[in-house]
DNA sequence: GGTCCTACTTGATCTGGGTCAAGGTCCATC
DNA sequence: GATGGACCTTGACCCAGATCAAGTAGGACC
């Protein structure tokens, strides 16, 4: 379960309790009490970190890869309902179990705290409830944001959707801006970014093909994608230019 | 704008700052001071709140009527992404902007808090900030139970979703339990819940007159629903029969 | 090099729900 | 009690995306 950190303490900068929550405004003690009790998990792709109705005795944030949130109906269909990339905060203090099923995307390595530990520094730490009500809002907004785009837009403006966020986030984390081409590997199959967009696999690759063919996008072999202008991807996705996308 | 207090005060314990963020383990001093700065306004059905983009300068709950978060494309496209039900909050502690229309979706009472002093009084009441993020958690699950629905319900699913959880609203608001049958008004039109559903309203139409003639429901007019077997409506919902839609 | 497997693509066909169009019902107003 | 309008229903037809099915690409392992 819980295993050895993994990574440099620059790496672990990543960790947004720390370094988000945490901020200049917070005591260098408070920040020393979250690293005494912060500890590390690797999962595997494809690995389930918490099944719907489990209990959950922890919170965190991911530091490399990418976990979903995933329901499923008895009938087996399923619906993505978040996509959780690096810095990402993964969890629920107050809430006993989880709604729905946490799972590895692609190899995965999370900072994780015990959730009563937690909680408690949170009720002794403002900055850290305040931190934490902000990140739920932009959960919030997010996943709103992503029923416009399940309940009314086209195949084709869902796929590019997708891309525009999943391009923007990358851009985002290599520092690089939106002006020149993007380029980034898909983090995602087809039937994932099928479950994310509420589609089949088969409209998922269908819809690639005739961006990839208008030019919209480039692949190189199945997942490494350039976007040479963001501006066209995020008109195809339906967006106002300036676009408003969180997740 | 603004108004005279219009309710008794018995009526007025629906505002949820007041009986659900100020509870029992609250000072009495904290909630005389919510009762010092809180305000009424009154909408007509069809207004708008508040529209997109807009500064918004307060924060409060619905006490009696129904209000709507409206997303739309500029095609004209729109999405409804949150019903706010009586005794539900609007507002978003620490964002300047409404990054959707608010509309009065019934006529509407809603108790109001000008946002600084709100801001204020909830960096000095932690019980504030956490009921605050409590609340939040239960919006974020309500939209992502709603994007299960988007993404991968019927047509025929999506109406019992949404006549489910009315039915469910209001069978808690007036104390009555899921056993008998449930008797409510719609407060929406056809075309405000294909809307919520990301359908036409031609399709909500049939599909209501589907769920009549196979007896899930019966209607009495346009509006009056009467569903005789809450267990049955649920079925049709796809939800598991003990149902964790939350809204 | 072969073979297996997973991930993906592409084609053919079907269908749920959209679109367009023509009523119907219930009020409010005169 | 006629007129108008908002809201709703129903029918006919169509199409985007689902479904079913066959095939390709590339990596791992022998």
């Amino acid at each position: 379960m819980s295993s050895q950190p993994q990574l440099s303490h620059s790496e672990c900068s990543d960790c947004p309790i720390r370094h988000r929550a945490v901020c200049a405004r917070c005591e260098p003690q408070e920040l020393g009490e979250l690293e005494v009790i912060k500890y590390y998990r690797s999962f595997e792709a494809g690995q389930t970190i918490i099944w719907s109705g489990d209990q959950m005795n922890f919170v965190g944030s991911v530091v490399s890869g990418i976990a979903s949130l995933t329901q499923t109906m008895e009938d087996g269909r399923t619906q993505m309902v978040g996509l959780l990339l690096p810095s990402d905060f993964v969890g629920r203090p107050g809430r006993e179990n989880a709604p729905y099923d946490v799972v590895a995307t692609t190899d995965l390595v999370m900072c994780c705290f015990r959730k009563k530990p937690f909680e408690d520094l949170m009720a002794r730490t403002p900055h850290i409830a305040h931190r934490l009500l902000e990140m739920t809002l932009d959960e919030l907004d997010a996943a709103r944001e992503w029923m416009l785009v399940l309940g009314r837009k086209t195949a084709r403006e869902k796929i590019a959707s997708l891309l525009s966020i999943i391009a923007r986030r990358d851009a985002s984390l290599t520092k690089r801006g939106l002006s020149g081409p993007i380029v980034f590997d898909l983090p995602l199959t087809r039937e994932a970014m099928a479950d994310y967009l509420g589609l089949t696999l088969e409209t998922v690759s269908r819809q690639i093909s005739a961006l990839k063919k208008d030019g919209v996008i480039h692949l190189e072999g199945k997942r490494h994608v350039t976007v040479p202008d963001m501006g066209r991807l995020m008109e195809e996705a339906g967006d106002d230019a300036d676009g408003g996308f969180l997740v």
